[in-house]
RNA sequence: CCGGGGGUCGCAUAGCGGCAAUUGCACGAGGCUGUAAACCUCGCGGGCUUCGCCCUUCGAAGGUUCGAGUCCUUCUCCCCGGA
């Protein structure tokens, strides 16, 4: 188990940051890594050449909503998500824990009991009940090489108690994962990480980390919104360094390189892609938003120390005229600039491994 | 020339006695953080001491009315029929 994660370099970092390497059955993932989401089983957009092209290490699936669709019975004919999609690379997949947050708990679409979560498909109103067993057996059929345990996140403004809960219930759940897990031969060589839940509160996220660690994983994540850095400096800490430190759902770059600095491995987001999508491009000079008007004229690149496809061919006025038609090459060429962004800034930010 | 319809904030629309005036598009700005998001929010006559107030607006001019985009008269322009 302990050669799927390899920190070692950790000791001889001056800045924080830890250079090390995630080992998968599909290939070595190297850390600080940021991974884009194909909640669908695809990054937004983009084609897995166009992936391949940007130089992403590894994507996001979501088990959650591969579930619902296509089904688990076309997946298993595909032998996994990586055929299905055919992006053989490392593949990453979330649980569904985090739509336990934003469809059960905020939008009321299910409801949430002590065995798993009930709810109901918005499409076709068919009815699910998902369990921490359920959650391993997604992501197994799915082939992910990094699982991560059903957990339970409740809302930012939550109270104390929903807190204590939500911290008691990932324990349970996450006990109940590993023992899948564990019983199952597909899990050879795979990675499970467990969710550190507790909100704002040093005492919930240490009690958080301690319960999960007992049950013993191969990485832990930060669960919920990250509220303030102390908390995220604190979390972080909390994991000893052999441990994959995975900084769940975040963030903008400047929040990426920061918590990088703080010892943070693993970092996903839909961020980058729906920024994209919504014409905010992340540049060295900062921010774009492609579609304010002054932009209408400018026949300057849109970063011009990016070597993207999009920067490389074409001016700010061209893609704020495809913006402004609504011609889908726009988003399509934004969403290659900002991962190619983030794949950049993670190159950067592992310039000393190996040394 | 006769008959009918119509001119409303860039364009298109609603409005049938209490209206600075509907909706869509366009335009301006902002927000998105383990994706029900190619989405959502706000603004869009002018000004101000901006939880409100004051100007100027619905082709033009006059009239009726406490009050008119809305009713009446004339003028003007556009569209559709018929000569």
């Amino acid at each position: 188990m302990e050669d799927k994660l390899d920190f070692r370099l950790n000791d001889t970092a001056k800045d924080g940051i830890r250079r090390g390497q995630i080992v998968t059955p599909h290939g070595v993932v190297k850390t600080p890594a940021f991974v884009p989401d194909a909640t669908y089983g695809a990054v937004r957009l983009l084609s897995v050449n166009d992936l391949e092209n940007i130089g992403i290490p590894m994507v996001l699936g979501n088990s959650y909503h591969l579930w619902l669709r296509p089904g688990l019975d076309l997946i298993r004919q595909h032998a996994g998500l990586q055929d299905f999609m055919n992006w053989h690379k490392p593949l990453l997949t979330d649980s569904g824990g985090y739509q336990v947050y934003s469809l059960v708990y905020e939008k009321k679409m299910g409801r949430v009991v002590d065995d798993g979560i009930e709810f109901r498909d918005h499409l076709t109103g068919d009815k699910y009940f998902l369990t921490p067993e359920q959650a391993i057996e997604n992501q197994l059929t799915i082939n992910s090489d990094v699982l991560v345990v059903l957990d339970y996140p409740v809302s930012p403004d939550a109270n104390d108690t929903d807190n204590e809960y939500s911290v008691q219930r990932t324990t349970k759940w996450a006990k109940r994962c590993r023992i899948a897990f564990d019983n199952d031969s597909r899990s050879e060589g795979k990675l499970l990480v467990a969710v550190i839940q507790g909100a704002n509160s040093k005492e919930l996220r240490k009690q958080s980390y301690e319960e999960l660690a007992e049950i013993g994983f191969d990485g832990y994540a930060f669960g919920g919104h990250p509220e303030n850095d102390d908390i995220v400096e604190y979390t972080v800490g909390l994991i000893p360094k052999e441990k994959l430190r995975y900084m769940m759902g975040s963030g903008v770059p400047s929040d990426i390189e920061k918590y990088t600095k703080m010892g943070w491995d693993l970092f996903d987001c839909v961020i980058p892609t729906r920024n994209a999508r919504h014409g905010l491009l992340y540049t060295s000079q900062g921010d774009v938003r492609i579609t304010n008007s002054k932009y209408q004229l400018d026949k300057s690149p849109v970063d011009i120390d990016c070597d993207c496809e999009l920067c490389t061919t074409y001016t700010r006025a061209y893609l704020h005229h495809l913006f402004r038609v609504k011609e889908q090459l726009g988003p399509r060429l934004a969403s290659i600039h900002n991962l190619r962004f983030y794949v950049r800034m993670m190159l950067r930010l592992q310039v000393n491994y190996g040394s």
